[in-house]
DNA sequence: TAGTCGTGGTG
DNA sequence: TCACCAAGACT
């Protein structure tokens, strides 16, 4: 085990961000809701809505009572929407049950919808300066690399000996040391082109001593992501107003207000599910296909009148490629009135929680802003 | 345990 | 265009 505290918080003193909005307070609130955002997520995508979350909900009472439209349209454009659906589940389990006081065990604070172990800790040791340790992708890297680890970080057993190596490490100050070692896994011990002349840790550093900084972590081969498959519809009423569909809970989008999707092959119309990818070809037996199949289900006498170009939209595990089959309203039962279709006028639609290819749809749709 | 969950930046 | 990656957690 190779010691890096001292240098470590000396080198953070000085070099530290120490300006990031969630520097500037020990609120348990806005702590724990700056480490939910940070998730899998750059500081520089969370800062913006950080802000802007704290200012709409700004402690426990006001996010555990919030309309969960109102928090999903807080956090749209951020991705990962089961933190936003767990973060609100986490603010009325803390009021109800922790009378409104973040848990101060890490025992506790687990138990709580979207915190594990490294979130608890990093809460714990900012806001009540607990010895905890925080084992997030930039702890991880910064110790992989200074002792040179080999193994694959996703591995159990590696995730368990790091776990026991960060434990050991964090000293008594833990907050700054947490704070530290994230900075320069994101300043300086980079996930590519590492710094190591600036790194105040390279003496030590066993990687760096093997010439080996830019090839840890190892890197274990991904397949290469499937592909789906969809069309989104844009159905517009006398009055211009577009039909968003609520997603359901869980899954991808979960909670968020969409455009109905439909594949041309399944008999019903499938959302965004894993299934073989069908082309998205404009041919009249498709457009005659969508246009039944959504006329049914949603109870609308439809009309198709053309379909967009191809667009498509990347996630983790997959890429869905999709075209907009724009569609007038002639009238029937209008599926409205439901908890989970509502008529839209876009600039009112805009405002709700919606995924980000659908937010760019409807911006487009007055051509541009 | 291995998928599942978003989005934007980067080389 | 593409693969990889990010202040991970949940099922």
């Amino acid at each position: 085990m190779i010691p890096i505290a001292e240098p470590l918080l000396a080198w953070y003193t000085r070099h530290g961000r120490h300006d990031l909005p969630w520097r500037q307070t020990r609120d348990p609130y806005r702590l724990w809701l700056a480490e939910i955002m940070l998730q899998q997520t750059q500081v520089e995508s969370a800062k913006p809505y950080y802000v802007r979350f704290l200012q709409a909900l700004p402690n426990w009472q006001a996010l555990a009572a919030a309309p969960q439209d109102r928090v999903l349209a807080l956090w749209s454009g951020l991705g990962y929407y089961a933190r936003a659906r767990n973060a609100q589940r986490a603010a009325q389990t803390v009021m109800t049950g922790f009378a409104g006081h973040f848990p101060d065990t890490l025992e506790k604070a687990i138990t709580l919808p979207g915190v594990g172990r490294s979130t608890a800790a990093a809460v714990l040791a900012s806001a009540f300066g607990h010895r905890q340790a925080i084992l997030d992708a930039n702890a991880r890297r910064v110790l992989i690399r200074s002792h040179a680890i080999d193994a694959d970080p996703k591995a159990a057993a590696t995730q368990q000996w790091l776990w026991t190596l960060a434990s050991a490490l964090t000293p008594e100050d833990a907050h700054g040391y947490n704070q530290a070692i994230q900075d320069l896994g994101a300043m300086i011990c980079t996930p590519r082109q590492p710094r190591c002349p600036d790194c105040p840790l390279a003496s030590r550093c066993k990687a760096h001593a093997q010439g080996r900084s830019h090839a840890l972590p190892v890197t274990v081969h991904r397949p290469t992501k499937p592909q789906r498959r969809a069309f989104f519809l844009l159905a517009a009423d006398m009055e211009g107003r577009i039909l968003l569909e609520k997603r359901p809970d869980s899954g991808i989008w979960g909670g968020l207000w969409c455009l109905p999707q439909a594949t041309p092959d399944s008999g019903e119309l499938s959302i965004l599910c894993n299934e073989p990818p069908s082309p998205l070809e404009d041919t009249p037996a498709i457009r005659q296909s969508l246009q039944e199949a959504w006329s049914r289900r949603l109870r609308l006498d439809l009309r198709l009148t053309a379909l967009g170009e191809e667009q498509r939209h990347v996630f983790t595990h997959f890429q869905l490629r999709f075209r907009c089959a724009h569609a007038r309203v002639l009238g029937g039962a209008v599926a409205d009135s439901g908890a989970t279709l509502r008529w839209y006028r876009p600039a009112d639609a805009l405002k709700q929680g919606l995924p980000t290819p659908v937010r760019r749809i409807l911006r487009n749709l007055g051509g541009g802003r």
